[in-house]
DNA sequence: CATGCTTTACGATTTTATTCGTAAGCAATT
DNA sequence: AATTGCTTACGAATAAAATCGTAAAGCATG
């Protein structure tokens, strides 16, 4: 029984850098985040507060500054989300927003010689 | 340059009525609505009047009883949801959604004959 | 130890989304 | 014409998310 997380738009960006860095502070969140979003450090630092408490992430908090990581998986929050993009825009056809993701961005070769792999074993299998 | 569109989680559910029935009176939106919901007559009400305000439906008000209809596609709104999915969760990979998607919920037969279609032209192009 | 810099905590505000109550209009029916 | 039942309009309440200001505490350094 898969927890049902939410993140909220705020939430996954910071989820996406601490999957990318494994750990970090708010500071160095805080920081990826400023690139492209200004919004205050102490803000930053709430929602990060908020996550811990919702569980979302862990900390460590044994020393002065804190140190955040992840407590949901990436890969259980893409399937969360993609299985409820499949079901509320796809009428729960999944090949639906396979078709409509292969036109969208272009993979490149490699990327489609996976893809091939993966079809052809769930061929198999049917 | 597409329009910015950001359906709300309401609002979407209401556009998927109306992309399915392609015409529709707020009462007939709600009756769909309220079967797996339970929000009132008005909130409906509201939400469909403030999408007509943003933009996002159109509606023929020569009669009493308005007439609404869809103002965005459904296409342009899931590449347009699928495009940010990609780029905020899967670090700009679509082939990496599209192996989510199909080890999420595996494609029937004539599914998996339609992707390997579309996998086959994308080869050739590239 | 005072100063300055950085941290967390936390309340308060602002913004956005959702929900609802109530009034007013219109049309059919009594 | 009054009643009933539907409609829209619209303000307002509620809820949820995001933002910020300020205080307090830790820690280094002069």
């Amino acid at each position: 029984m898969a927890k049902h997380i939410k993140p909220t738009e705020s939430e996954l960006e910071i989820l996406r850098v601490l999957w990318d860095k494994g750990t970090a502070t708010v500071r160095e969140v805080h920081e990826v985040l400023s690139e492209h979003k200004d919004a205050g450090y102490t803000t930053t630092l709430k929602l990060m507060q908020i996550m811990f408490e919702k569980g979302i992430v862990k900390r460590d908090d044994s020393s002065k500054t804190h140190i955040y990581r992840a407590n949901v998986s990436k890969e259980s929050t893409q399937q969360q989300m993609v299985g409820k993009m499949i079901h509320s825009l796809f009428g729960g056809s999944s090949s639906q927003l396979v078709m409509q993701a292969l036109g969208n961005q272009t993979p490149n070769k490699e990327e489609l010689d996976e893809i091939q792999k993966m079809l052809d074993n769930l061929k198999k299998q049917s």
